[in-house]
DNA sequence: CTGAAAGCGCTTACAG
DNA sequence: CTGAAAGCGCTTACAG
């Protein structure tokens, strides 16, 4: 049996309220009292109860966080953050892998709401119906990191996916190409998705462009994904100059396939990614890439959740993190 | 304010053990009472509290886990291994990222007791004695994942980390090799490392090879590392043949320093890796390497956690689960 | 400055 | 089959 804070007491000779008193470093207890406890504590080998204080306090200092797949670099980097930020605070997360499945981000939210958890961190593709229904009927606090809320009901952080993909077509179109494919997401219901074609089309119809039909293709966020997608669009008798991959791992998956067809990136066919992959600067070609801040994303998630669990002030709802072009060597000047 | 079991009583019109019997399938209740409770429950939107219930139960459903980066793949998929099985008995985990740092891997064991965890998985470089101390000085159950325990006396799910150096490098005389450099770990204390080493060694004394202290090089498990490591061994006048780094990463890195030093892989040097690390299999070369299940070393770390906390019985203490030879193409036959 | 007591939301042995 | 009550290990308002 472990020592209970009444063990502690009893050695101590004092009241269980004295001991939880210094445990808790609450000033009005006599110095002697004190140090009289903190032997005590030391002798006895006591470690509090967590979950006893838990169920007092009403508290867990717990985190709740959901991610579409732990096993993806891009969200490994978030949680990073979000662990590192924890820390420092003193808080813990339970993790749950949704694979971006809106029944299981459901019934992990239910799994949250049992467990007690302070507040609940959204990593994923965009809040569906019901889940908002569920987060409407409660009052546990919610932040989203990599998605904004698109009717700015709830606290944010994420770049400008419109923007960022915006920026690097241009890039694209300032290097003379005009027709450009663009690999995006299977799941037409991706709030970034839809967002970073926004941000495509915006810069086709800036410089008086138009989008091909032909060259939009939807698949997986993988490099499998993006080697299949480069076959189906080899297919085509005409070819676009470029390509946009939603990805980075599309877009090495993509020049895997243009190489195993005897193409040459970027002389054949430009490709350029997202996210700044670990790998996307040591491969040949270096992927031109949008970089997100991903660690800073995760960690600016956590200390939002804790400003709103001490109820400061939190200057903005939907915070927009810069994200950076990268350019490296696989787009050509046409 | 959230719904407690006795406003779901009193909507039934039962006490609060009635209702709690019915909430754990507790067979003797009265059928009709059971359909009026689980009304009510469903009426009240009735989520039973876990906090709670753990305090009462004293099990808490949840294991602590500590890695060394969550934001490396190699863990990132024994995590996932973890969490899918987990998920499947209905345990939910806290995760620490302790940087194979002994000090903060002692510090997180101290939160996990005090979070009440049910058990506690250690993934990491090896156990420390302070470690080794707390776990001994606890009743807690731990089973250690990727690295085995010296001294058989905790659980531990690995690949035979001996067996699979002793493979690779084999693989690499009996392609012609005899000058044959060692990346390894900065960290002296690494039990893989050691372990690797003996393989390594093993496989040299077999045909007769002697080690040369020259090329036995230490570093990081990163790109970075392995382009830093091969840049040292390149200042050498003789060089070696090939080179066993102990992580794809480490490889990846080394490959791309010669590259850059205007040499081709494998014609010029062979480079073998460990992990297969998922892009290795898309790389040119292709990294031959040592493939090691890693979901399932998470998987198989939960089901024997699971299992001892259920007291059923583990067939063996030390399970090894099987590495396999990835031969691809950065290797050449002398 | 300190202690006795209530209470956080559950489960379960005991009695009926 | 069901309920009253004790108790899990804490914290804190209240009284002194």
């Amino acid at each position: 049996m472990s020592v209970k804070i009444k063990d502690v007491a009893k050695e101590a000779n004092v009241s269980v309220a004295t001991v939880s008193r210094v445990l808790n470093n609450i000033p009005l207890v006599n110095d002697e009292t004190k140090k009289r406890v903190q032997e005590a504590i030391e002798k006895t080998g006591y470690k509090p109860n967590a979950i006893a204080r838990s169920l007092k306090m009403q508290k867990t200092n717990t985190f709740g966080i959901m991610i579409p797949d732990i096993s993806r670099p891009y969200y490994t980097q978030v949680i990073r953050g979000v662990e590192d930020v924890c820390n420092i605070y003193n808080y813990n997360i339970i993790l749950c892998n949704t694979d971006s499945e809106p029944t299981k981000e459901e019934k992990y939210f239910d799994v949250f709401l049992e467990k007690q958890v302070d507040g609940i961190l959204y990593i994923g593709k965009g809040l569906s119906q019901a889940l908002i229904n569920k987060i409407e009927s409660n009052k546990t606090p919610i932040v989203l990191g990599a998605v904004n809320d698109a009717m700015g009901r709830y606290h944010s952080v994420a770049i400008n996916n419109e923007l960022a993909a915006y920026d690097i077509t241009n890039h694209l179109i300032e290097n003379g190409h005009r027709e450009i494919a663009f690999f995006t997401d299977e799941d037409e219901k991706s709030y970034v998705g839809q967002e970073r074609k926004k941000g495509f089309l915006k810069a086709l119809k800036k410089h008086g462009l138009k989008e091909n039909p032909i060259f939009e293709l939807k698949g997986k966020y993988s490099i499998r994904g993006g080697y299949d997608l480069m076959g189906e669009l080899l297919t085509n008798t005409k070819l676009p100059t470029a390509v946009v991959a939603l990805n980075d791992e599309m877009a090495i998956g993509a020049i895997r396939k243009l190489e195993d067809s005897g193409k040459k990136v970027p002389e054949d066919m430009s490709v350029v990614g997202f996210n700044n992959f670990q790998l996307s600067e040591w491969l040949k070609p270096g992927i031109t890439t949008v970089a997100q801040p991903m660690y800073d994303i995760g960690a600016i998630c956590a200390r939002i959740m804790i400003k709103m669990l001490n109820n400061s002030k939190i200057d903005e709802k939907a915070v927009i993190v810069p994200h950076e072009l990268i350019i490296r060597d696989s787009v050509k000047k046409l």
